[in-house]
DNA sequence: ACGCCAATAGGACAATTGCCCTAAAGGAAA
DNA sequence: TTTCCTTTAGGGCAATTGTCCTATTGGCGT
């Protein structure tokens, strides 16, 4: 039964040198390497590369999916908790620095590649924009609220590969402060509407 | 003479190859084969890989730097210029759906391989970045004006990482006309400052 | 016509790739 | 202990990688 953790070792190694390296430039020899087991073991365990990547795409969604919820337990406005989404940017920008979005980075290779998990990686961001798109209804925004997840979702991918490329500190703050005061400014709105149709709800007796 | 541009016949093609597929994952042989010319013809235009990676880079900027300077000639207004920087996603939404922006893309392929090249890369964005900072600085706005820029360059580049990974259509066409209406109150607002500006000239007499 | 260098071809190199095989070791069930 | 299957090791496969070499061709200047 230590091949549970053998395996599940190789995934964890193979999820982090995906996102440093890339998928296509980490080779089987690195992640055996990284693990400390030999060629065989890892071929006893995975025997095509593709499903590496499989179980990777898989973890990483597992583990986004246990922090999006960790937030739900966290944070008690739907404001607070975009406003958790927007942090990541400023817990890992030392990663994206130099690596960029590990979401953003393997769709975009895999995209290039052609490759079939290509669908798997897109629905990392499904997961993010479902979410999202879940706090924004929440708010009262129904109508709107996937198009606002979009236009978050984006912009934080766009401020991603930006200090990527310039690694300009100044300009990542400066992004996740409009991007709060952005979600500050969607939350009021929603307040003032649905006050609105609370009041017009009143007129007509309900 | 022939050699010149069997030289610039491997730079294109390897421009388009490492735009499609990547640069690493792009080998020799490809471009060799898609150019139709020996391997040892091809050393003997390009002793090693980084070299094609240079020249591909240094095409490029030639090739945007041409572009912008054409905006230049066919646009009267700053506003109408960075409409033009907008509208590039429209106009090669069809290659940005199947590999992504040319330049992020880039950028983060080499930001991962930590590859000495990546700064050349990056240059690319700068030459955007110098170029809108130049377009809203001539809208009287110096001092906010590379804030601006970059703002807009990371709203671009989440947009097509985006529409890479979506490949809505809807979504790219709200995100351009978002940007465009963002351009127009940024004119709007600066046409104000500067004419609030002309005023307190007038009152001090200059 | 001759000489010279650029241009091209094609083969070969060691290293690395993903993938496969066989054999030994380990550990739980009988 | 014996049995059996999982786990591990390590060698080896053909194919491909970037790089290099030598030999032939071709065209321009003299």
């Amino acid at each position: 039964m230590a091949g549970r953790q053998t395996r599940s070792d190789i995934v964890k190694a193979a999820d982090e040198l995906f996102y440093r390296r890339g998928y296509e430039p980490t080779s089987f020899a690195d992640i055996a390497e990284k693990v400390n087991i030999s060629r065989g073991n890892f071929y006893h365990h995975f025997k095509v590369k593709d499903e590496i990547l499989n179980e990777v795409i898989q973890k990483r969604a597992v583990d986004r999916q246990a922090m999006l919820d960790a937030w739900e337990g966290e944070e008690t406005t739907p404001a607070g908790r975009i406003g958790r989404f927007i942090d990541i940017l400023a817990m890992n920008c030392d990663k994206i620095r130099l690596h960029g979005c590990p979401i953003g980075t393997l769709t975009s290779e895999l995209a290039k590649l052609d490759h079939p998990a290509r669908e798997e990686a897109v629905a990392l961001f499904s997961l993010f924009r479902n979410w999202l798109n879940r706090q924004f209804v929440e708010m009262g925004l129904e109508e709107k609220a996937d198009r606002l997840a979009m236009e978050l979702l984006a912009r934080s991918q766009g401020a991603a590969t930006l200090y990527n490329a310039f690694r300009d500190d100044d300009f990542l703050s400066r992004e996740i402060a409009a991007m709060k005061r952005w979600v500050a400014g969607v939350a009021a709105t929603a307040a003032s509407l649905t006050k609105d149709q609370s009041i017009k709800d009143l007129e007509r007796g309900l």
